[in-house]
DNA sequence: AAAACTATATACTGTATGGTATATATTTTA
DNA sequence: TAAAATATATACCATACAGTATATAGTTTT
């Protein structure tokens, strides 16, 4: 059973986390949470330590959210293909998917707390590592099936696809242009069955 | 001749260009400012209206540096792929060329300022569209003289290529690893050869 | 249901914030 | 070089900031 002082603490978080998310760590103000969540400050510090905890624990929850997608989608039934195929899809799609997170936790906070936080700053780049690690898993897959050849290591490759997506999402969020985001994924789609589908 | 005040307002804009850039609009305060400048608020506020100019004229300052490199890097004398090879080449060492300027003015801006100031996040968004015209140019130029062929226009074609430069640039900057500029650099300069090269 | 405990609200720190009015230097023009 | 014009420094707003001590309300446990 979840007593009151932990769904309080939940409800925190995920009403915190699209704000922290939107106006980053500097951003965004202990009073524009109190604000928005309709609890005092003494409910904020009960249950965080200062801003710095409560900003981290708003990026992991929303990096917990999209990873949950991103395995989701790559754990579809059927060949590596069609998995990968299932993430270009997700992504295709990236930007409505984020919108309710305040944007892309990635982008955003990598971006925003690469100079401003180093705490958030290095758990940005381990779910960078943890995505990565998941791609190349099914790429490594494929290969090992005799359903894909590369030109170079899984991780590299995995690493490769990952960097044109998270381009698509900064271009798309930069210029709030989702074409960004179909081209790429069309284009990707391309690469893939032209170039590694065995 | 330029007169003592116009030096002043120069040296404040390079100056504080590349702090609002590591710092972002609200993680850079005035005092900040007055820090690295040496200058009193007196002195800021005497050149500029508010944080908002001032950190719109250092956004600007930055775009013009970058526009500038890219520019004559598409300028250079020979062929289509050649003034593309440059561009690629110039994006190898990005990391290296955008240190002095406190990191990738376009990712930096364009992702801080998206929710917490319109002016900058405008601005971003016009260089964004100036840097994939010039590319688009010199693509059209390319298909123009027969030596290049492209399965989609010019300008989408521009928008691709960039979409994969500026994903390799969110990349290196958030994990801090340039081999996603070497790696994306050396993908791209083969795609160039391979499908595009008439 | 009462006692013990815990979580939230209130009221308050001291400091930093963006911005301004005005005094004082420093240039520029005559 | 003296007077006029301008740029910078100083001293000061009111407000917002992160954070805290303590009172009060609410929840658990017995």
């Amino acid at each position: 059973m979840t007593s009151k002082a932990q769904k309080t603490k939940a409800y925190i978080i995920e009403t915190v986390a699209p704000i922290f998310n939107k106006y980053g760590y500097m951003g965004t103000s202990m009073s524009d949470l109190t604000d928005a969540t309709g609890l005092t400050k003494g409910a904020l510090y009960g249950n965080f330590e200062n801003k710095e905890a409560l900003a981290l624990s708003a990026f992991e929850y929303n990096s917990k959210k999209l990873l949950k997608s991103i395995d989701e989608r790559l754990n579809v039934e059927g060949s590596a293909l069609e998995k990968i195929f299932s993430l270009t899809r997700f992504f295709k799609n990236y930007d409505i998917f984020t919108n309710e997170l305040g944007g892309c936790p990635i982008l955003n906070v990598g971006v925003d707390a690469q100079n401003n936080n180093s705490l958030l700053a290095a758990a940005t780049k381990e779910t960078i590592r943890e995505i990565e690690g998941k791609i190349a898993l099914v790429i490594e897959n494929g290969v090992n099936n005799n359903e894909l050849k590369l030109p170079v290591p899984p991780l590299q490759f995995a690493k490769q696809l990952y960097t044109m997506l998270q381009g698509a999402v900064a271009m798309s969020t930069m210029t709030k242009d989702r074409k960004y985001l179909i081209n790429t994924v069309a284009y990707l789609d391309l690469l893939v069955t032209k170039e590694i589908k065995k």
